[in-house]
DNA sequence: ACAGAAACGACATCCATTTTCATTAGGGGA
DNA sequence: TCCCCTAATGAAAATGGATGTCGTTTCTGT
C-alpha cells in the first residue's frame, strides 16, 4: 500500500497523449509554445488536442520536468525539457529562439542570501537573458 | 532646425490625462497593473480611458521611466515609476504586493560578462524576486 | 471483466491588451 | 492670438493566449 509503481509516477495516467507530447517536447531542440508543439504534433499525423496539450504542460511544470520563459514577442509561455534535476536559465536568441543553457553559479548562490539581505522570507528568482546568437548577428 | 526644445521632450503631447497618470503612477508605493492605475484615477474623479492608460504605460516603458514585471498571479503587466535612472529589481511580496529595491550589483557586473560567457551578442536581463514580506510571513 | 476516476477534446468563456476610428485638443508657426 | 496639422483620446470591437465546461473515452487496480 502506498506503493509508488514505477508505472504511475505521480498519480498521472500514461495515456497515447501524454506520451507523444514529452516526446515531441524533448525532440523541440529550444523552447516551444503550446500552440507550436500542438501544430507540431499535428504535422507529425499525431492528433492531439489543444486543451490537452496545455493540460500536459502545465502537469509537467509542476512536476518540475520543464523549464518555462515567457516569450517577450508574442506572449506566450515557452517550455523545454530540463536535462538535469536543478532547474537551469538560458540566454534565448531575440531572432530565431535557439537557447543555450548558461552556468549561474554565481547569481545562484548570490539568491541564496536574499533572505537575508531583503527581509523577504523564502525568496524565488525568475531569471531570463535574450541576445542574439552568432548565427543571427550580423 | 532640428531643434529639441526643452517644451517638447520625445516627440510627447502634454495632456491632461499623460500628467494624470504619471502624477497617480508616481504616488503609487508599489507596482501597479494598467487596469488598477485606471481605477485608482477614476476613484479621485479623474476621467481618463483605460487605452489612454495603456498607451501612456506603453510609452513611458519605451522612454525608461517606468521598471515593469509580470504579475505571476494575475497575469497583469505591473508598473513602477524609476527612482533612479538605471534599471532596478525587486523583491515582490506575492501576498500584499509590497515591493522593495534590491541591490543587484553583483548581477549586473556578472550579466556585463554574459556577451563573453555565452557567445551571444547584446544579452539583456530579466530578473524578478518574490517571497513573502515581514508583515505578511505568519 | 468491472467500476471509479482521470484524461480527452470540441467548444465556450475569460480577460489582459491591442486596434479601430471618429472626435478632441496640443502646440509650433504665421 | 489664430490656424492647421497631427498626435492623443476613448468607446467599442477585436485579438489571442489560456482556462473552464461537460459529455465521452480510456486507464488501471481489483
Ligand atoms: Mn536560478
Ligand atoms: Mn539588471
Ligand atoms: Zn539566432
Ligand atoms: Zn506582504
Amino acid at each position: 500500500m502506498s506503493e509508488t509503481r514505477g508505472t504511475t509516477p505521480l498519480g498521472a495516467r500514461r495515456t497515447r497523449q501524454r506520451l507523444d507530447i514529452l516526446q515531441h517536447l524533448s525532440a523541440a531542440p529550444d523552447f516551444i509554445s503550446a500552440q507550436g508543439l500542438h501544430a507540431r504534433l499535428a504535422q507529425t499525423g499525431t492528433l492531439v488536442g489543444l486543451s490537452t496539450v496545455y493540460r500536459a504542460l502545465r502537469d509537467l511544470e509542476r512536476a518540475e520536468q520543464v523549464d518555462v520563459i515567457r516569450s517577450e514577442a508574442s506572449g506566450e509561455r515557452l517550455y523545454r525539457r530540463r536535462s538535469t534535476s536543478e532547474h537551469q536559465h538560458y540566454v534565448i536568441c531575440r531572432r530565431c529562439g535557439r537557447s543555450e543553457a548558461v552556468d549561474t553559479d554565481i547569481v545562484e548562490r548570490w539568491a541564496a542570501h536574499l533572505d537575508q539581505l531583503t527581509g523577504f522570507s523564502n525568496v524565488t528568482h525568475t531569471l531570463e537573458l535574450s541576445g542574439e546568437c552568432m548565427d543571427c548577428h550580423l
